[in-house]
DNA sequence: TTTTTAATACGATTATTTTCGTAGATATTT
DNA sequence: AAATATCTACGAAAATAATCGTATTAAAAA
């Protein structure tokens, strides 16, 4: 499967986010953010679909999107793929500048320690 | 500072590692993995160059390019702009996803706590 | 039933990024 | 000194991505 594009990848976390949704749904989530037309989200995500990256449901006349790609697999290939490119393949590097990035609650620097322990308990 | 493309962002990283570089030291690095040709790569840090991303001295006939945009701001907008695209804001499902990514050594799980230990201080 | 609204399809345009070829200049080798 | 190799500059083409406009059809409202 190869790399989503910025448009693409925004529309695909919409729908990993609400499991499926309609072009017109999608598209006023964007445009809360983003100056665009309909017809551009609409011709994305029928690019989408020849990719075969999403489903949809024909059945009635508004088709019903659904992503097909496993979101981890994609987020997983995306990481990695930032981490060789900017961060010369150091997880650890990312990792901290990810965190230092926003204020996580207590709760999840807990839940991360745990996937810590987790991973030592592994290797 | 604009979002540097996949083709700047791998001759930005290979400047980051190396500190300084021609261009035919960077076309090499490049030509491993991938197919190109010269110009292209000389190319491409003109561009950067004229987008002020990178520093070169003329003196000598063969220019010498350094990285003009700071390391770890780049990887933070990077990293952030990846958060939210595909993670939906959550840093600790992008560190988890990293983590799983790669075997990180005890010595790196360690530090990685320490950081989460500071983290936790300051909020 | 007529009109208006809302949907898809799809070609065409625009913008951006990448690639390449050629010209001209300077070193380096023979 | 002449030939060859190695640079940069730069325009232009090719490839990729994003945007938009128009036609057509179906549903909903008047």
């Amino acid at each position: 499967m190869s790399k989503p594009t910025e448009a693409e990848l925004e529309i695909l976390s919409l729908l990993w986010e609400k499991k499926e949704a309609s072009v017109r749904q999608i598209h006023e989530e964007i445009s809360k953010t983003k100056e665009t037309g309909y017809t551009t989200t609409l011709k994305i995500m029928q690019i989408m679909h020849s990719k075969r990256m999403v489903t949809r449901d024909e059945k009635s006349r508004t088709h019903i999107y659904k992503p097909a790609t496993n979101q981890g697999e994609t987020q997983k290939s995306l990481i990695k793929n930032l981490m060789t490119t900017a961060f010369g393949g150091s997880a650890k590097k990312l990792v901290m500048q990810a965190l230092g990035q926003e204020n996580p609650s207590k709760e999840e620097l807990n839940e991360i320690r745990e996937f810590l322990d987790q991973l030592e308990q592994k290797s």
